[in-house]
RNA sequence: GGCGGUAUAGCCAAGUGGUAAGGCAGAGCUCUGCAAAAGCUCCAUCCCCAGUUCGAAUCUGGGUGCCGCCUCCA
């Protein structure tokens, strides 16, 4: 089996991946500031990583993943009191939301969400050794990490330190040292959340909680750090120099970022404001065409949205889905016995080797859309099978065996479930067509026309097959 | 201005130095009572220039365009 290998934006080369204990891997993806409701760029970096995790385990890896929530924050402070609310409480609310929202896309939950109000203790024990091991300084309440006091900041964003202080474009805090210090605990302001701590109440800044949570759930090194491309400077910088100046180790070994998703050819950002809700996106599509578009692209090229991609994306995908439908029909209603004739060996042949083509992609850096390339190869190989009149439940097994592990368990890019087929509806269309093929056996078209085109109007596709008629909404 | 990324058919998109996956759209055909679905066939020499090489979309150098980061951001 093809050895798993990954972009390493600290190299910027594709690495062979091993991890740090046999068998096991431990991912840190960076979540979410939920002030707000979660958009379409939330939802791609958790389906890849969704992915990732359950191709690990088809491997036969253990995975430990955690994912944070930042959730004490300038901008929740300013909104939960614009609304009169707790910032935790309204916090909690975007938490729950996102968590539904993840949970609506058919992605996995991590093993532990940790939030920074639940680990102050964690964070003000790292600033403390931080100051201990002179990375860090206070200044009336602040407490600041020194920059200059670490060698390597810059090697992620390969930025140069001289150079950040000149593109400086804001107002530098006169208790700064230099200008690209940053904060790692800001001090109270008047009216704000704040906790005790040994240099006066205050709450932590923004990168700190990444560094103490990592580091708590999955020690000094671990295996992938992950989180959208627009983290690399300055989150992910300053995370490195947290816990590596803490730590001496490294913080993680691979770091994997995704690409953006632009709307117009812009960034979609809260900040924009052109952001297209998940919630308002699962109640209009179907999550595994969701997952369909987010994964026919390689996580780290940006991707376009714009009104009417969902659609466009929709025809191919419908065809994939489909075939899966039709053939696990075939599949159940198969003789048990296998054929085995001389077509039906070369296409066991061909299965075997789209196989190995999509794991071999997975492997090469979570490559999904070459895999959902083969899968439409696989769709194309299969349909003429069947079109030829083969049956054989070998063959037809062996495909839909590919289909429900990367379609469906992997990439979660097919379901089978007809929702709205559901309660009366199944029984009636089933009595209505049995009637329209007594009204086609007796050349009754007319009436047999209007029957399907009447059920047209109502959304309900009706196409007649060699096995019978099939519907669909 | 600095740093990173990217540039492949009408659109989306993969591509490991050896002569361009896949999807959508389009054209023709087969099957079908019709329709639909499905299948078959056709449809690109890879931004520009120079170089390395027997051979480059793939490597190097130089341009140009686009995106991201340098301020909160998945």
């Amino acid at each position: 089996m093809a050895g798993i290998k990954v972009y390493n934006t600290m190299t910027q080369q594709k690495e062979k991946f091993v991890p740090l204990r046999p068998g096991q891997v431990r991912v840190y993806v960076c979540g979410v500031t939920p002030y707000s409701s979660a958009h379409l760029g939330h939802a791609r970096p958790n389906v890849i990583w969704d992915v990732i995790i359950k191709f690990l385990h088809s491997r036969g890896y253990q995975t430990l993943y955690v994912q944070n929530f930042t959730d004490v924050d300038d901008q929740i402070i300013e909104r939960a009191r614009d609304e009169g609310v707790e910032a935790l409480e309204f916090s909690n609310r975007f938490i729950r939301e996102y968590l539904e929202d993840m949970d609506a896309l058919g992605v996995k939950r991590a093993d532990v969400y940790p939030k920074v109000s639940d680990h102050i203790p964690e964070i003000i024990d790292l600033i403390r050794v931080l100051i201990e091991k002179g990375h860090a300084y206070s200044a009336q309440g602040d407490v600041f990490f020194h920059v200059n006091s670490f060698p390597g900041y810059g090697k992620l964003s390969k930025q140069k330190r001289e150079e950040l202080l000149a593109g400086t474009r804001f107002e530098v805090d006169p208790a700064k040292r230099d200008a690209a210090d940053f904060a790692l605990w800001k001090k109270a302001k008047e009216g704000e959340p704040a906790w005790d701590s040994p240099w006066g109440p205050g709450r932590p800044g923004w990168h700190i909680e990444c560094s103490a949570m990592s580091y708590k759930y999955l020690g000094e090194t671990f295996d992938f750090h992950g989180g959208g491309s627009d983290l690399i400077f300055p989150h992910h910088e300053n995370e490195i120099a947290q816990s590596e100046a803490a730590t001496g180790s490294p913080l993680a070994r691979y770091w994997v970022h995704n690409g953006m998703i632009n709307f117009k050819a812009e960034k979609m950002s809260k900040s924009i404001g052109n952001v297209i809700s998940i919630g308002e996106l699962v109640q209009r599509y179907p999550a595994e065409l969701i997952r369909f578009y987010l994964l026919s692209t390689h996580y780290r090229s940006n991707l376009e949205y714009y009104q009417g991609k969902l659609e466009e994306m929709s025809r191919g995908w419908t065809r994939l889905v489909d075939t899966v439908k039709k053939l696990k029909d075939n599949l159940d209603q198969a003789p048990g016995q296998s054929s085995a004739g001389n077509g039906d060996k070369k296409i066991l042949e061909k299965i075997e080797g789209m196989q190995q083509e999509i794991e071999e992609a997975l492997a090469d850096d979570f490559n999904t859309a070459m895999a959902i390339g083969v899968l439409f190869e696989l769709v194309r190989e299969i349909n003429a099978y069947q079109h030829h009149g083969g049956k054989d439940p070998l063959v037809l097994k062996h495909a839909w065996e590919l289909f429900k592990l990367y379609g469906i368990d992997i990439l979660g890019i097919v379901n089978l479930a007809d929702s709205q087929k559901t309660g009366l509806v199944g029984p009636l269309m089933e009595l209505l067509l049995e009637l329209r093929e007594e009204l086609r056996k007796e050349k009754n078209f007319p009436l047999a026309d209007k029957i399907r085109e009447r059920l047209g109007d109502l959304g309900v596709f009706v196409e007649d097959t060699p096995q019978g008629p099939r519907w669909k909404v």
